[in-house]
DNA sequence: AGCACGCCGACT
DNA sequence: GTCGGCGTGCTC
């Protein structure tokens, strides 16, 4: 009604995707005038949606609509940016159809806020101009460069395979770059980056994990690279240098892309190579929104786009691994531990042996004591003695996991989640002791009796970081204590201060979560311990035990880095009940190779991933069994379509491990097939049926709220 | 998803 | 008599 001017022969319409769980597009009218440009399949644009304002993306531009084309509204803004480039598309359509979410939930979140925030549209070009001009001041100095020339004899081997005739041409490889911590992964793909770079158009991405990403690595980077432009993308960059550095990718301005698992979707026109390190990680994977993989989609893109993706670990993930070994990847080795640093011994604590453990005669055995075995206080003590900290880890935070009646068995559950509230000891979080959900948040203060019969006797069942803390306090008083995890770094500054602690030499013990680990490389730590290692094992995830090996491997190689001469490799203690557990075992033996290979064969017997393929169909309602039934209605429905067949098993739907937060239910049910191209058929026409009783993603019947996950970490 | 419209229940 | 519950349908 507002397109009521002389209507051109000829409309430009456009259409535009939102962010919406809508799989269609809706069409609008290009006011080529007024815009000041013609439109193009990949313009952000402001769009009136309803009786919102919204933004969307152009996907395409055409003289017709389907739709009655005096009914349509006008584009009302076009962002101050170049279209997205075709290669990008390609990449967010594949994303879009594959994990089964619409295309404007897969493009829109992974344009940064800056862009999409409309009202500053107008002076953005101004803005550019200004940065342009005052830029060129490099704020990071380089440190840590190794030459080609520095490289040990397996270093220079690898570097030479990756360095070959086929990367001259531009063709698609994928090399597993696999190398204990310390035998110098990072120098060998920064070089190899570095022969790509010498076009001085060229593009790298790097994707590193979550934690990961420390101003360690970017002075590395910028030591191999000073006169090149690096863009870092991660959620601890601030908005606005993130709206930045995403601009100066998508413009080629930036040549060095570093960043987690969203850079896997940035626009970077001349992109040549890709480095995915600690490819296993699983921050790799987006929980939230449109599910997807960093790591495969990168590989896909690199393969769309025809150039060379490396993967890099010392603990492959068990896809990568075996598509190494069939030859499917290249497979590039680096076995010897870099300039002479050793492996660190492992010492397996069986805390089941009475010998290991303190006794009430033994001198100054005391409730602390408990905490720690009496093998593992001995080595501490010794390797204090000798001046080199220790790093000992717990994977819970906290003072102690539950809080119980002594009388009446009550425990402090969450009243929200099927989980126990976790008590927090005053200066940790607040400056009140608390119980604390970390599933959904909930807070409340500690009770002074108990809320079910009003005893006075509570006590705290197992321990957290915050209480192996106090208990070390007391064993070692002359020791200084740093306690690492979450609520500490918040605290402080972010963690980054805490590591720089550690680096100072000014803490002997560290306590706290695998965080520590994950931080930097250290160059004093002679021991390295974890407790309740077992813990992660009890998981009904089959992948528990691939993960805790790739999370020990990594705590070990904290140990011992100290590449000093005629330095020891440090030692790694595990407390665990089950000593003779295959992951314990091949630990022992630094033995990856091995145990990885037992695990495939275990996965294999069973018909478990990377053997089969997943999905996930999670349910939610106000109670549990709606979200069961709305399973069971669903499976059975696609029993009667004859989608279930041999190839294709659909399991019974069952609730999730932590079935209830915050106030609703959930379930799942798991769907498998060793044939991808069946599960992503099936895949579809659930989306599609469920989507015809639903609105958005809330079934109409039952007031389910409902989602498909293609290729879940974790079920 | 987000929102308006619309038709039935316990309330100032 | 009305305020508000959430079932239903629409958004170019």
């Amino acid at each position: 009604m507002q397109a009521q001017k002389q209507l051109s022969p000829k409309p430009i319409v456009v259409q535009v995707v939102l962010d919406k769980p809508l799989s269609q597009g809706f069409d609008y009218l290009w006011d080529a005038e007024k815009l000041g440009a013609l439109p193009e399949i990949g313009h952000l644009v402001e769009v009136p949606f309803g009786r919102a304002i919204s933004i969307g993306l152009v996907i395409k531009v055409s003289a017709h609509s389907d739709y009655e084309i005096d009914k349509l509204k006008q584009v009302r803004q076009l962002a101050p940016l170049p279209a997205l480039d075709p290669a990008l598309l390609r990449l967010m359509n594949f994303a879009s159809q594959y994990y089964i979410h619409s295309l404007g939930e897969t493009i829109l979140p992974s344009i940064p806020q800056m862009w999409k925030k409309t009202g500053e549209w107008e002076k953005i070009p101004n803005k550019l101009a200004v940065l342009e001009n005052k830029k060129n001041k490099p704020q990071i100095v380089g440190d840590g460069f190794i030459s080609e020339d520095q490289l040990n004899p397996d270093q220079k081997n690898a570097l030479k395979v990756l360095i070959n005739e086929a990367a001259n041409k531009k063709c698609f490889r994928v090399i597993l770059l696999q190398g204990q911590t310390g035998s110098g992964k990072t120098a060998v793909f920064l070089n190899w980056l570095s022969s790509i770079l010498v076009d001085p158009c060229a593009q790298i991405l790097l994707l590193v994990p979550e934690i990961n990403l420390t101003p360690q690595l970017e002075r590395r980077i910028k030591a191999y690279f000073p006169d090149k432009v690096m863009a870092v993308l991660h959620s601890g960059v601030s908005e606005k240098k993130r709206g930045i550095a995403w601009y100066e990718a998508m413009t080629g301005k930036a040549q060095i892309i570093l960043g987690t698992r969203l850079a896997a979707l940035t626009p970077m026109p001349n992109l040549r190579a890709v480095v995915v390190d600690e490819e296993h990680d699983s921050s790799y994977k987006q929980q939230e929104g449109t599910r997807y993989s960093a790591r495969d989609l990168a590989i896909w893109r690199a393969h769309d786009q025809s150039i060379p993706i490396l993967l890099s670990s010392a603990t492959p993930s068990l896809e990568t691994w075996l598509a190494a070994k069939s030859g499917r990847y290249e497979y590039v080795r680096l076995d010897q531990r870099a300039q002479g640093a050793r492996l660190p011994r492992v010492h397996l604590i069986n805390t089941r042996d009475p010998q290991n453990q303190f006794s009430p005669g033994d001198v100054g055995a005391s409730k602390q004591k408990s905490l720690v075995s009496k093998t593992l206080a001995h080595a501490i003590s010794k390797n204090l003695a000798a001046k080199k900290q220790c790093l000992i880890l717990i994977n819970r935070r906290g003072y102690a996991p539950v809080l119980s009646c002594s009388a009446c068995n009550w425990l402090s559950k969450c009243t929200h989640c099927s989980a126990y509230m976790v008590l927090h000891k005053a200066g940790a979080l607040g400056k009140r002791s608390i119980l604390s959900c970390h599933h959904c948040g909930l807070v409340k203060p500690i009770p002074n009796f108990c809320p079910e019969c009003g005893n006075a006797d509570l006590k705290t069942l197992g321990h957290g970081t915050q209480k192996l803390e106090d208990a070390i306090e007391e064993m070692w008083p002359e020791a200084r204590v740093l306690r690492v995890d979450t609520d500490s770094s918040k605290k402080n500054k972010g963690a980054e201060a805490l590591f720089q602690k550690i680096h100072d030499g000014n803490v002997d013990i560290v306590v706290g979560t695998q965080m520590i680990a994950k931080g930097h490389d250290y160059q004093n730590i002679g021991l390295v311990a974890v407790l309740d290692a077992d813990g992660r094992l009890y998981s009904a995830d089959f992948r528990a035990a691939e993960r805790l090996f790739a999370q020990l491997i990594q705590v070990a190689g904290r140990a011992g880095r100290a590449e000093v001469s005629g330095q020891n490799g440090g030692d790694i203690y595990i407390e665990t009940q089950y000593p003779e557990a295959a992951v314990y075992q091949y630990l022992l033996r630094h033995d990856v190779d091995g145990f990885l290979a037992y695990t495939a064969n275990e996965r294999e017997e069973a018909k478990l991933p990377p053997f089969s393929y997943q999905a996930l169909v999670h349910a939610e309602a106000k109670n549990l069994d709606k979200a069961i039934q709305f399973l069971t209605e669903l499976k059975s429905s696609l029993k009667i379509k004859g989608v279930i067949t041999k190839q294709l098993k659909v399991y019974d739907p069952v609730p999730k491990t932590v079935m209830r937060v915050a106030g609703s239910e959930r379930a799942q049910l798991v769907i498998e097939s060793d044939n991808r191209k069946l599960l992503q058929e099936a895949l579809e026409a659930i989306d599609q049926q469920l989507r015809q009783d639903s609105q958005g993603r809330i079934s109409k019947a039952s007031r389910i709220r409902w989602l498909i996950e293609r290729d879940p970490i974790a079920i």
